[in-house]
DNA sequence: GCAAAGACCTAACAAGTGTTAGTTAGTTAC
DNA sequence: GTAACTAACTAACACTTGTTAGGTCTTTGC
């Protein structure tokens, strides 16, 4: 924190803003209590502020869930696309995918916990750009899909839909110690690429 | 409603017991708004009663909750063992529980949705009944899985919960109009079966 | 006909909710 | 030096929440 000894005991000092621990805190209340649950009172706390000082960055409890949302469809469209690079082969790329998502859902990532858990309110304003963030980063899935070499009979789409339901489902039933994510999605892709036994 | 115009208004008759109709509106509530969003005077309103008077029936809106889960688990679970009787072959037997677990969660079923989509509190007394209840009904499918003549290399256990885990997901992404849960079963269960092209 | 039980209601409590208005202290610009 | 701006704070408002105590009407048992 580097607060050396001669540092005056100012109340709290401008310039260094404290949105980022806003968000963080936020992010960590969702994530664990779910919407309704956690308060505006509580997250304050969290960040090291007063309920009311929120309003100065966020103008309701709503617009700092749509906040973590973007934050965290952010980061794993980035986390994915940056794994993704320079592997070569489908079903490895789409088994390094589904690496990462589940990293990023099950390893601690508040922000990430967030946007599969804890969905907005269906008349929120910002719903259309949240929704639209959110099919782009669905969209890198529906890519690897297509460059599968699949049975003629199988419907991609209904594929990406199983895929992203199992692993978005994973939190529901994931303990740490038990199965890593690496080995989920070594078993899931298995799954998909060798079906029954000749 | 049979309310001839000789009945006498009472304000309320005994005996004809509301709690069916209460249990009913709570899992209609608690599907729509989620547990914390549902309040108990909008639930007791739905079933024709005063907030005050459920109290009569159930100690807390905790053990309302539990109620309908024990419900819900309990419908799914009569509907799929009825669903699978007679049927033979393991992947047909497979198919005809995803159908039958995808209508009773995709098809207005409000006891199963509540099931699927609003767990109890992590503290709550009742939680290692549910969690018995809830996994009887999924060892339906891990002998339905078992069952499968799958490669060699397959983990049962990955295919269970990638099924569950794709299915329980569905409400996310499901709209009425669209696939038909028939439709859907079909789709993951050849996803399954037939792997990667040869 | 009377007591008991059943099924519900009324009214209130204590706590907690998101949000706002007004204020204050530190920082920067001129 | 002073004005404007930034980044908070305090205190309150207006509700809503789950829950409870006590009352009331109806039905049942004897």
């Amino acid at each position: 924190m580097n607060v050396g000894a001669n540092t005056p005991a100012t109340k709290y000092s401008p310039r260094d803003n404290k949105r980022p621990q806003l968000l963080d805190a936020a992010a960590s209340h969702f994530a664990e209590a779910g919407y309704d649950a956690a308060s505006m009172r509580e997250i304050a706390a969290a960040a090291g502020m007063k309920a009311g000082s929120m309003y100065y960055y966020f103008p309701s409890k709503e617009d700092l869930l749509v906040a973590v949302h973007e934050e965290g469809i952010r980061r794993i469209s980035e986390e994915v696309v940056a794994a993704l690079d320079g592997q070569s082969g489908p079903w490895i790329r789409l088994e390094v995918a589904m690496v990462t998502h589940l990293r990023a859902l099950l390893g601690g990532g508040d922000y990430v916990r967030v946007v599969i858990k804890v969905p907005p309110r269906e008349n929120v304003k910002a719903r259309a750009r949240l929704v639209a963030l959110r099919d782009g980063y669905e969209r890198i899935f529906t890519k690897l899909i297509n460059a599968l070499p699949l049975a003629t009979s199988t419907d991609a789409r209904h594929v990406r839909l199983m895929i992203l339901g199992a692993m978005n489902w994973s939190p529901t039933w994931f303990r740490s110690g038990g199965d890593r994510p690496h080995e989920i999605a070594k078993s899931f892709v298995q799954s998909l690429r060798f079906g029954e036994c000749p």
